[in-house]
DNA sequence: CTGTTAGCGCGTTCAA
DNA sequence: TTGAACGCGCTAACAG
């Protein structure tokens, strides 16, 4: 089979110890012996086993990344970013998509990731009792989306901030009937639904323009869900001029959605996104741009900060900027009135 | 600590190798003792390490999957649906993202694979001695892109049908002039790009239209590669009525530079993509739909099959269905002539 | 059906 | 600077 380590130290007249030494790098070997090590070693294709190098050291050299989805745009760029940092550092990552309850049910039973990792980063919000579960690990939490539980280390953006300059946005231009297209908290515990909302209420109010619920839908954080809540928005007896969509993948949606109706953006209606997808330039979107890769990197980096420095006070929140983008998908209202 | 193997077997008063058998459900242990130890071990939070089980037994439960982005739709979906298969059947998964040279390089020369994972799926096409090394580590192997190399077992569409299908249709329409967006075969090594402008070749020369390499050019499968390969078509002598993009992503690239010069699609320029991107629908892209969920669900399956059963002939490549979408982007020529 | 005995391949003492 | 001995936590082979 492949070699071991005393393969390598037959080979080259050693010990396993001495080996073992020279290839980490550790001191106390000759640097003859040591480049004799590392040449036979090259030569046997030798890899030293993780699995026995974690059993002696008790250091993995993994971290586990726990996420509701891979395939989804936002996800998916955390991930990208993250892992590239992890393995600059020399770490493998262990992935675990929990998007359906059972998977996620499956992952806290068993908890896969004891005595497996030496951090975690989770694009998810554990509910308290998951939250524990990580805690119950001993290793260092991270995680990138908002809302975080006690112990994870939080990198995200002012999400109360950034919905308000999307808002202000569209007040600015004249808008008074703004309507919003928002994502449940639930099932994913996460608070920036929740502070988005909060932001467009704050705007209206601050801008002396009354509530009016019939102006606010679910659009589920899906390009399905916004296209369902643009076609409510426009069943409503007053339809708005403008619209807030939680994401850019709703906000796509409803862009959809207007087309069909033969509406024109910006003409008729306004209409301005969150994330600055990737295809939010291609199609012109107006949007809160968040930088969703950086944040990947932000937390996998806090992390490794962690590793290297076990005592170190852990920031218990990394803020990461936004601005708003200005492209072709918001003017002010048609003078001609709704429709 | 965590408890271990030891502190259930004293606590429920058995030996190690009894609570081994009866948490992994081996034969040999009496219900009683069996319902006994697993409620001990419950109660202690106890999992099986996996370093050690897999020092010990030499199955590590895990597979490894490379891939050369992650942020991508393409990959990014195939990752997802993969994951969900593995981890239903209680393996992990270790990412590795070989987007950049310099992480390929480090991967391909640590080969950290080794002994740790029991298959490996590949996102991307291994050079010749990239492909040894994953031979080198004993286990099954399968891709899910075009261009398989010994050994691997291949999911796959078939590219030259696709494209086929795609250029006939605006041969169909009655297109004479039409161009496309390409993607290089390097650095992926791929054959995808080949196949599918093999495919535009034929179509062009069965239906005794001239091949005009102006008409032809490479877009990178990315956004803004489309956009400036389509900026380069209008700028022809004699630009095209219409364009097959290898790709989805390039084909909203097109779309975004046909906006911007305000030529209408369909009326005066036809686009097709490839991919049913998940955006695709939304923008009203006629494309080639593939299964791209499928694609990374069906060779993680095949790869839990080869593990089930070591000697069974593995299939050396395993076709998915291809399917044209008409939607909205594509249209008979303006009969008043190209622009 | 159950316990005992050996390793799996490494890292880490402690002596030399 | 080096080597021998030990143990990480578990599974497998063997005995009973």
């Amino acid at each position: 089979m492949t070699a071991s380590i005393t393969d390598v130290a037959r080979a080259a007249g050693v010990s396993a110890s001495t080996v073992s030494r020279a290839l980490r790098g550790r001191p106390g070997v000759s640097d003859e012996v040591r480049a004799q090590i590392t040449a036979v070693a090259a030569e046997l294709g030798y890899t030293a086993s993780r699995s026995a190098s974690s059993l002696a050291s008790g250091r993995t050299f993994t971290v586990g990344v726990i996420a509701p989805y891979v395939g989804r745009w936002f996800f998916g760029t955390v991930l990208d970013a993250a892992e590239k940092v992890f393995s600059a550092a020399g770490y493998d990552l262990l992935l675990y998509n929990l998007g359906t309850p059972e998977a996620r049910k499956r992952f806290f039973a068993k908890l896969p990731l004891r005595k497996r990792v030496d951090a975690v980063l989770s694009l998810l919000i554990p509910d308290e009792q998951e939250a524990a579960a990580l805690r119950s690990l001993g290793v260092p939490l991270a995680t990138t989306v908002g809302g975080a539980r006690e112990g994870f280390t939080a990198v995200g953006i002012d999400d109360h901030a950034g919905a308000t300059g999307a808002v202000r946005h569209l007040v600015n231009l004249g808008h008074r009937r703004i309507g919003m297209i928002s994502g449940a908290s639930e099932p994913l515990h996460w608070t920036t639904p929740v502070q988005r909302r909060q932001a467009y209420l704050d705007v209206l109010a601050d801008a002396g323009i009354a509530h009016d619920p019939a102006l606010e839908v679910d659009g589920g954080y899906t390009v399905e869900g916004g296209e369902r809540a643009m076609t409510e928005l426009l069943a409503a007896s007053r339809p708005p001029t403008a619209v807030f969509a939680q994401s850019d993948e709703m906000a796509m949606g409803a862009l959809r959605v207007l087309r069909r109706h033969r509406l024109a953006v910006p003409d008729d209606v306004s209409v301005v996104g969150f994330d600055d997808h990737e295809l939010a330039e291609v199609i012109g979107l107006t949007t809160v741009a968040q930088p969703v890769a950086g944040q990947g990197a932000e937390a996998a980096r806090l992390l490794l900060d962690r590793l290297d420095r076990p005592d170190a006070e852990p920031p218990r929140r990394v803020q990461m900027p936004i601005r708003l983008v200005l492209r072709e998908t918001t003017a002010p209202p048609n003078p001609r009135g709704p429709q």
